[in-house]
DNA sequence: CGGACAAGCTGA
DNA sequence: CAGCTTGTCCGG
């Protein structure tokens, strides 16, 4: 990629005149992936690569960003002068990084620099940060062998602190830390602060990042500016947060090992279980297995596997005496609304919708919804009329009011919809997987129905049902506090299961990557999901490049692009011009 | 993106 | 052919 733009040949002696300077801007508008030369008149005074500044083009004030302060304009072409100079963006190695990364996640430099800028203006660059006087950390040799590697996984068990890892990064000078949410990165920074360490939380310190102190933040903290930048730290590499779900779908993790390597300073991915990417790119780092077992839960697997697949409910006879005594207890179901699949008491017909005849969702208000299209019914057979379904594949709506009964106290049901409102305070609940989002902390959590994700029709299913456990492992903490995860299964060997019993995320790493391997899966290829209505003209631009599998298109009109690497994959979505039309270009997709 | 302009459709 | 919509082009 063009890191490298003609420079002007210095003039030959001095001429009549000192002539204006020429930058060349890119606008703010993702839309316009094209940069236009502009004069910089005196008024405006000297700008510096990556300036915010603001352009008239085609009649419109834009801003954009300075992305050669002395460019070398296309001979022929009339310029006009810049309008002014708002302020500091993002440094010219941030300005590189942006363009990387739009070729490896095949999206438009502008969005990625929208990222990387300060949220309100910054006229000049700030002083340097008087750095303080170091402060004593106490050596933990893990962290360090982990920081001296340069490129290392750092797997910590879930009841682990990751905090030393974080101190013991800032304490070598400016550290990047990226962690996977705000509520993470401000409590970081928190801590830091009363360790005696001065950090800015991304965006909102930006100045202060720029004046070279340690910054914290979720995502976008990738792209936050560091002129002294001594390592970089990713929080929980595993966790899905790290990747933009809008496209350009990049993953800060990627952004920041790229970074890292740019910088060439240390790079550290922690994660109870880190993914194959990180496996991949870095040297593991692990405590002493008695260390790792002892910051897991014990993990309790019902076996149910002679369980009537008919008769069995969601309740086996095992599970609930383990939901009885005092503590918290959490179930979690997937799936909302009453039930997900239904059928006919009378004649046995499934329940389907009427227009596209999907499987409808019995919901909460009693009536019968197709996810497909959209389309509602009161919940009767379309065969025989009768009024009564039987629920086979019940969801936390119901699974709520089955527990309430059987346990006779208060159950509250928990989903991604009562996120916003205060929970009734109970001792047992029922959700999705965002009842481990809203419930702090408690003695039990089970998986009322682990199977469902780990045989989920998705390449990284097991990774992300991984990334579910290691969730309820830090709710329930570690098995010496009496931390307890219950997972009601038919697969009770399978590795993700065995990975947690054995408290060796190890286990997983290995089956997952022989299967991806077979089956030609990231890592061991790049993907790419294509989708929206001008998908088909992409697709027609793209041909047929060496080395780019063409996969699709599916019933929603989606493509899927194979190739064996990222290198090969991104040149050839960026040798093709984009099409215009509703366009979806999904690099990495999480969800295949 | 959004303005400019050209080509296409409609109504009397 | 004015008056309008729709599409394509292009910006320094």
């Amino acid at each position: 990629m063009g890191a490298h733009r003609p420079r002007r040949p210095a003039p030959l002696g001095p001429g009549p005149l000192t002539p204006s300077r020429v930058a060349r801007v890119l606008p703010d508008e993702p839309a316009i992936d094209r940069a236009f030369d502009y004069l910089v008149p005196d008024s405006v005074g000297p700008v510096e690569v990556g300036d915010v500044v603001r352009i008239s083009l085609h009649g419109r004030r834009v801003g954009g960003w300075v992305l050669d302060a002395d460019a070398a304009p296309p001979p022929g072409v009339t310029l006009r002068p810049l309008a002014k100079r708002s302020g500091l963006g993002p440094p010219p190695e941030v300005i590189d990084l942006a363009s990387w990364a739009a070729w490896r996640w095949a999206g438009r430099r502008a969005t990625f620099l929208r990222t990387a800028s300060p949220p309100t203006v910054v006229p000049r660059r700030p002083r340097r940060a008087d750095s303080g006087p170091p402060v004593a950390i106490p050596a933990d040799e893990l962290v360090t062998s982990a920081l001296d590697a340069r490129q290392a996984v750092l797997r910590l068990p879930p009841a682990a602190d990751v905090f030393p890892v974080v101190l013991a990064a800032a304490a070598r000078g400016q550290a990047l830390v990226v962690a996977p949410s705000v509520a993470t990165a401000r409590h970081l920074a928190l801590r830091l602060r009363r360790a005696g360490i001065d950090a800015a939380i991304h965006p909102r310190d930006w100045a202060r990042a720029a004046a070279g102190t340690t910054v914290v933040g979720a995502r976008a903290a990738a792209w936050a500016p560091a002129p002294d930048l001594a390592c970089v730290v990713v929080v929980d590499e595993h966790d899905e947060a790290h990747q933009e779900e809008r496209a350009p779908t990049w993953s800060a993790r990627d952004v920041a090992i790229e970074r890292a390597r740019r910088a060439g300073v240390p790079c550290v991915l922690t994660s109870p279980a880190p993914s194959l990417e990180a496996l991949g790119w870095g040297r593991l780092v692990a405590p002493s297995r008695g260390t790792e077992r002892g910051g897991w839960p014990i993990l309790d697997v019902i076996d149910r596997r002679h369980d009537d697949p008919v008769k069995a409910g969601l309740w086996s006879e095992r599970l609930v005496p383990r939901l009885r005594g005092d503590g918290t207890v959490l179930c979690v179901l997937n799936r909302t609304g009453r039930a997900r699949l239904s059928a006919c008491v009378a004649c046995g017909e499934l329940a389907r919708c009427a227009r596209c005849e999907a499987a409808v969702v019995h919901q909460p208000d009693g009536t019968l919804a197709c996810r497909r299209c959209d389309a509602e019914r009161p919940a009767l057979c379309l065969a025989c009329g009768a009024t009564r379904l039987k629920h086979l594949r019940v969801g936390v709506t119901r699974a709520r009011e089955e527990l309430e009964a059987l346990l006779g106290e208060p159950v509250v049901e928990v989903t991604g919809a009562t996120a916003d409102r205060e929970l009734p305070s109970a001792r047992v609940y029922v959700g999705t997987e965002a009842v481990l989002h809203q419930v702090p902390s408690a003695q039990v959590v089970a998986f009322l129905d682990i199977d469902q994700e780990l045989v989920a029709p998705r390449y990284r299913a097991a990774e992300q049902a991984m990334g579910l456990l290691v969730r309820a492992a830090r709710v329930v903490g570690a098995r010496a506090g009496g931390g307890r995860l219950v997972v009601q299964t038919r697969l009770p060997r399978h590795e993700v299961l065995d990975a947690v019993l054995k408290a060796d995320p190890g286990r997983l790493a290995a089956a997952d990557d022989a299967r991806r391997r077979a089956l030609r899966f990231p890592p061991h290829a790049a993907l790419a999901e294509v989708s929206g209505a001008a998908a088909g003209a992409l697709i027609e631009a793209l041909g047929r490049p060496l080395g780019i599998d063409v996969l699709g298109p599916d019933e929603s009109g989606r493509w899927l692009l194979r190739a064996a690497d990222h290198q090969v994959l991104a040149d050839a979505l960026a040798a093709t011009p984009r099409p215009a039309g509703r366009l979806r270009v999904a690099v990495d997709p999480p969800r295949v």
